[in-house]
DNA sequence: CATCCGTGGAT
DNA sequence: TATCCAAGGAT
């Protein structure tokens, strides 16, 4: 590649006709672009896949359909909508940051990466992102897709996720940016790294970077981008509650840090309570008539695995007040709308349709 | 700087 | 089935 330009611009001419022109939140009505949809989709794309995403935004948008309407909501509203998306930090920071512009910033969106960045959730990337395409600004990214394809057609050594590495990048990435058109070459960029520049097979055929790509060049596309080193992935078991009356089963509010914080789940049976039916009289008061253990399910995350054995009771509801803070009695007809991790919600969904 | 934080698709 | 990791950020 012999100037930056000639890589933005070859970027920019592959992108009009074979970039992505039609993802929900592009083109939003025709308006000015709305900088509320570029940033809940911004959020929503992290460390996640588009087609997931799709039908989440959907849902999302209809339900708040500007940034006054999600900073008024209740945070487990947020989260209901976010049941299943994972990372439910971002459903946090997402709420938290639209109260943040509405008292702050008089609910104008800041119009400036530096300021965007300061907002909970929003990192240098995805600020430098919903600055471009809302406000024009001249900021580059480095999500994934622009690591991956940084990596091979400048033949960049090393695990992105390295510092030195990920510094290198960041330099190449500012110094490849063009003087317009910084909207359409950053999304020309992200197509051609999830369309083209795939992680395995990519279709260099197609590639209007392929005649000065590195990897392609020395028969590298294979192993670069250098692959995370390896860690052993824990295993974990824990056995849950499904404590059932009448239709209804009592949830535990997660506490807000921590895996599947603030969301509502079983509750656990601590590993110091061999006799589940004793651990359930003391910590709620309820005798149940009858206890089933339910088949274990299995659950990878990506840093340890999860075992989860349920077992059911079934109680008389009457036997004692279990408002409690942090706990609600759910009716299994309510399932879609409460914020439920996924697991939880496939137990649920097993209890309301089948036993 | 390493670890934590979800889920589902691709291979 | 096992492994990797995707439009990353916070701590």
């Amino acid at each position: 590649m012999d100037t930056g330009t000639t890589f933005a611009a070859r970027l920019i001419d592959w992108h009009r006709h074979h970039g992505r022109h039609d993802l929900p939140w592009q083109h939003t009505s025709g308006r000015p672009p709305d900088p509320y949809r570029i940033w809940l989709s911004e959020i929503m794309l992290q460390q996640t896949q588009v087609d997931t995403v799709i039908p989440y935004y959907a849902r999302f948008l209809a339900r708040f359909p500007d940034l006054a309407t999600l900073a008024a909501a209740p945070v487990d509203d947020v989260l209901a909508l976010w049941s299943g998306l994972g990372y439910y930090a971002r459903a946090r920071n997402l709420h938290k940051a639209a109260q943040v512009v509405v008292d702050l910033h008089g609910s104008d969106f800041p119009s400036h990466a530096a300021a965007i960045a300061r907002l909970p959730g929003i990192g240098r990337s995805t600020a430098a992102a919903i600055a471009a395409f809302a406000f024009g600004e001249r900021a580059a990214i480095l999500d994934g897709n622009v690591k991956r394809v940084l990596c091979r057609v400048f033949g960049v050594d090393g695990f992105p996720g390295e510092r030195a590495v990920e510094a290198r990048l960041w330099a190449l990435a500012e110094s490849l940016l063009p003087d317009s058109g910084v909207g359409t070459y950053i999304q020309a960029q992200m197509d051609l790294g999830a369309t083209v520049c795939r992680r395995s097979r990519p279709a260099c055929a197609r590639c209007p970077l392929a005649d000065s790509c590195v990897a392609r060049r020395e028969d590298r596309i294979a192993e670069l981008p250098a692959a995370r080193p390896r860690k052993a992935v824990p295993q974990r078991r824990v056995r849950v509650a499904v404590i059932h009356a009448a239709g209804r089963v009592l949830l535990e509010r997660r506490p807000p840090a921590g895996i599947w914080g603030g969301l509502l789940a079983l509750p656990e049976i601590p590993d110091s309570e061999p006799d589940a039916g004793r651990w359930l009289q003391t910590r709620f008061g309820l005798a149940p008539r009858a206890s089933l253990p339910l088949a274990p399910l299995n659950h990878a995350f990506t840093h340890f695995r999860l075992e989860i054995t349920p077992i059911r009771f079934e109680v008389c509801e009457a036997g004692r007040n279990l408002a409690e803070a942090g706990h609600r009695w759910l009716a299994l007809a309510d399932l879609d709308a409460a914020g439920l991790p996924t697991p939880v919600r496939r137990i649920l969904d097993a209890l309301a349709t089948g036993a």
